[in-house]
DNA sequence: AGCACGCCGACT
DNA sequence: GTCGGCGTGCTC
């Protein structure tokens, strides 16, 4: 036997392929390279990729020959191998590659990418058998100026069209040369910072020196402006004085400042800053918990002894926050780190105040406003935090991550809580690029991964969560008060079918709601209008009845479509043709509906003249702090009336707020969804939770055509019990989750017909194999998008078959048809349980 | 994903 | 006759 045999790295590639790929570790390497770090290696014929390692092992893999791992980045791992099960979890549940997982997983500061390089050759010399052609020579003679030249750049250059081919020719006539370079995009940021020499490091010698300048009066300025600023930073922490902040407040030109640099006063040292915002406020003392807190504070953690999921079911203004305050502390004084996940950056701007208030240096936000370079050194601090440090000689290391769905995938070794913030939020559940995975369910399997417990937080459970902790999977605490004298709001309904037919709508604004909202104007008092913006969604109503096409299968409105006329039910693909007249009146007054906010903002403004009116939606809040400044000019009463879609449900408290009002509730219960009265219910509970303050009760005015549907009655009485057994029961009925899983299938091409019969044809392979349990193949809303025609399918799995063997199976019909002629242009995406 | 290999139309 | 189109298969 060898004693020393030679040594193999599996590593992960940021690519979408299938498994691990195995190099050989060279000498020179060996026993340096550990799991986690990041490798250089060459992958296929001239790509070079920075890949992550995964295991080290001595396996001399059989059936091609390994090639040798060409350099080591990171000394130290940058993922800790805590990750990897986590990672892997998140494939396999959610259909994709590791590789696609890493992607995900790191800010792409920290990914390298090759990128081909064209290099000007020095030793060319053109002879007659190699003429450059006009647009060779413009080419070469851009090259030469610059020496080297990326893709990126070319493209940019005088060339605009074929530039690539012309590259080819001037590199067989040997003019230039190309070459693979890996390129890190993170970079350190640094700043100049400005310190004195030896031989001024007493006042005395200061005192000299100033007497030296007396003749240059600005240079004197500048330094006595220099002694000014680092005397104001000796009592703070503050790392010293910079260039750049010297100029500024003396006002002092670059020149004067060389001037001093000259003589040798100021001595110039680069030195690496941080780019996060470290907090420099007090730490503000937890509030006492009232007794129903304290109560439910127990509850959790007795739960977390026999159920590490737990959910706090806690009314709007019940003062979770407090609780998970507590919880925090306490893990983070038992050296653990903690994970606070929330939806979006919406409500993080209040929610991160407060935790950052309590909790200072130790809580780092994470989010995706954050660029590539915030986001490496947010990685780094959490991959650096060491629970034996001292509390005071720590670094300012994160223990507390506060972040959006991607949060999850920061370098955590040793997590001591989970809190999964209004849980029921569907923007934890990632779409766009794979993975498609709910930060929800994954951080289930991260804390029990962790050994760590989760809590989720919601004043409306979403239905598969509230099942699980019905059926006991889950903890259940109930928190039921409101705090501080907070009164739950007072709702009514306002019919506006009625109103319309009487002819006293005021734009969309029912009487009872005008009335309000001049009210609390007159009040001055705060007004929060809640329109959903996906009004878009186009379904017909009869302008008279306000009757609605519904699926005589799914108990959904049918959906317009305009290019063929027709009505769809996107639940089951029931289609019809447009019925021409309205079936319930026999009028011809059938409109398409739906109105957004921005109709809403101008409407009203014509209607309340004197009143300041914004919007919120995603036009208005796109910028880094587009959110954060509404809601401050909302707090500080800049704002008398606030339109705004889903966002305005988030989480946010406002003191001044007495009426909000549901501009139209059927655009919520018509969604054709097998959730859309669940989600309904969660918003309209949520934006009324926004009204009200202490010794006054809010009021929530809902708009609605059908004022005794069933979800209304429930918003009303304020039972989410009851609308959780309405829908359980539907969900059981029809076969949906928590009952069923279901797996969804986006299928893309070019061409129309390709599609269809691609689509008919895999959909019937797949009722072969599963029967009843497909749905579709159905064009969804929107049906082509860049330039690709989309539909849609799914499959509905018992609960108590194997979820493995069913992805599996379904895999294995997706490649047998994706192989067939003529099928290969075909684009299939997964969906492991769609929202 | 990217890239090379390989088999059929419009051009020097 | 070729140059080049993109369809197909492989990458440790």
């Amino acid at each position: 036997m060898n004693p020393d045999p030679e040594q193999y790295a599996d590593v992960i590639l940021p690519l979408p392929l299938a498994g691990y790929f195995t190099y050989n570790i060279p000498d020179e390497l060996r026993d340096q390279i550990t799991p986690g770090s990041r490798v250089i290696v060459q992958f296929g014929v001239k790509k070079f990729y920075s890949a992550l390692v995964r295991t080290i092992h001595t396996n001399k893999p059989e059936g091609y020959n390994t090639k040798p791992i060409e350099y080591l980045i990171d000394p130290l791992p940058i993922v800790p191998i805590e990750c990897f099960p986590f990672w892997e979890w998140i494939a396999g549940y959610y259909h994709c590659t590791i590789g696609e997982v890493l992607k995900a997983a790191l800010p792409s500061g920290l990914k390298l990418e090759s990128e081909t390089r064209i290099n000007f050759n020095n030793n060319y010399e053109e002879d007659r058998g190699n003429k450059l052609t006009p647009r060779e020579q413009l080419l070469y003679e851009v090259i030469r100026e610059k020496h080297s030249l990326s893709i990126a750049e070319l493209n940019n250059s005088v060339l605009k069209k074929n530039s690539i081919a012309v590259i080819k020719e001037l590199l067989i006539k040997g003019a230039v040369s190309v070459e693979e370079e890996l390129k890190e995009s993170y970079r350190h940021k640094t700043a100049t910072y400005i310190e004195l020499p030896d031989r001024l490091k007493t006042e005395r010698s200061i005192e000299l020196a100033l007497d030296l300048l007396r003749k240059v009066p600005l240079q004197q300025s500048l330094l006595i402006g220099f002694l000014e600023l680092r005397q104001r930073r000796m009592s703070t922490a503050e790392m010293g004085v910079t260039k750049k902040e010297l100029l500024q407040t003396t006002g002092i030109g670059t020149s004067v400042f060389s001037g001093l640099v000259n003589k040798n006063i100021f001595k110039l040292v680069e030195k690496k800053i941080d780019r996060l915002a470290s907090f420099a406020g007090e730490i503000k003392v937890v509030s006492e918990l009232s007794p129903a807190q304290s109560a439910a504070l127990m509850q959790i953690k007795q739960s977390f002894n026999v159920k590490p999921v737990t959910l706090l079911h806690g009314v709007t203004s019940s003062g979770k926050t407090e609780i998970y305050i507590k919880l925090i502390r306490e893990c983070l004084d038992r050296g653990k780190q903690v994970l606070y996940l929330l939806p979006e950056i919406g409500l993080t701007t209040q929610i991160i105040g407060r935790l950052t208030r309590v909790f200072g240096d130790r809580a780092g936000i994470y989010h995706s406003k954050f660029n590539d370079s915030e986001r490496v050194e947010i990685w780094n601090k959490v991959l650096n935090f060491e629970p034996t440090e001292p509390e005071d000689d720590r670094k300012s290391d994160y223990q507390l991550i506060v972040g959006t769905r991607s949060a999850l995938f920061l370098p955590f070794k040793d997590l001591g809580l989970i809190i999964v913030d209004e849980e029921h939020e569907n923007s934890f559940k990632q779409y766009d690029p794979t993975p498609r995975y709910h930060a929800r369910d994954a951080a289930v399997i991260l804390g029990h991964l962790h050994h760590s417990p989760v809590l989720m937080g919601t004043a409306t459970p979403a239905v598969e969560t509230y099942y699980n902790a019905q059926s006991g999977k889950f903890g259940l605490v109930t928190l039921s008060e409101r705090h501080q004298q907070i009164e739950m709001p007072e709702i009514l309904i306002a019919d506006f079918k009625d109103a319309y037919k009487r002819r006293q709508m005021n734009s969309h604004l029912t009487p009872l709601l005008f009335n309000e909202i001049t009210g609390a104007l007159e009040r001055n008092e705060q007004v929060i209008l809640f329109q959903n913006r996906r009004g878009f969604s186009p379904f017909i109503e009869c302008k008279l009845c306000a009757w609605i096409p519904k699926c005589t299968h799914c108990d959904v409105s049918l959906t317009y479509h305009k290019h063929n006329n027709s009505l769809v039910c996107h639940y089951c693909g029931y289609t019809t043709n447009h019925p021409g007249t309205c079936k319930s009146c026999g009028t011809k007054e059938l409109t398409n509906k739906g109105f957004g906010t921005e109709k809403v903002e101008e409407e009203l403004q014509v209607i309340f003249p004197e009143a300041k009116i914004d919007r919120m939606d995603l036009d208005t809040t796109r910028s880094k702090h587009g959110f954060e400044k509404i809601i401050h000019r909302f707090e500080q009463g800049e704002i008398d009336i606030l339109i705004g879609t889903q966002m305005v449900t988030k989480g946010l408290d406002f003191e001044n707020v007495s009426i909000v009002g549901i501009l139209n509730a059927d655009n919520l219960l018509n969604q054709p969804d097998f959730r859309a009265y669940e989600r309904s219910y969660q918003l309209m509970a949520q934006v009324g939770g926004r009204s009200g303050r202490k010794n006054k009760r809010g009021k929530v005015i809902i708009q609605t055509s059908e004022p005794t549907h069933p979800i209304i009655l429930n918003v009303t009485n304020n039972d989410y019990e009851a609308m959780y057994r309405g829908q359980i029961a539907e969900r059981k009925h029809f076969k949906y989750p928590p009952f069923y899983r279901m797996i969804g299938i986006t299928l893309k091409h070019r061409e129309k017909s390709e599609l269809d019969r691609i689509t008919h044809e895999l959909a019937t392979n797949l009722r072969e194999r599963f029967g009843a349990r497909i749905l579709g193949p159905e064009y969804p809303l929107i049906n082509r998008i860049k330039m690709l025609f989309i539909k849609q399918m799914w499959i509905k799995v018992e609960r108590e078959v194997s979820v493995v063997s069913a992805k599996r199976q379904m895999q294995e019909i997706i490649d047998l048809v994706r192989k067939r002629d003529g099928n290969k242009m075909i684009q299939i995406a997964v969906d492991i349980d769609p929202i």
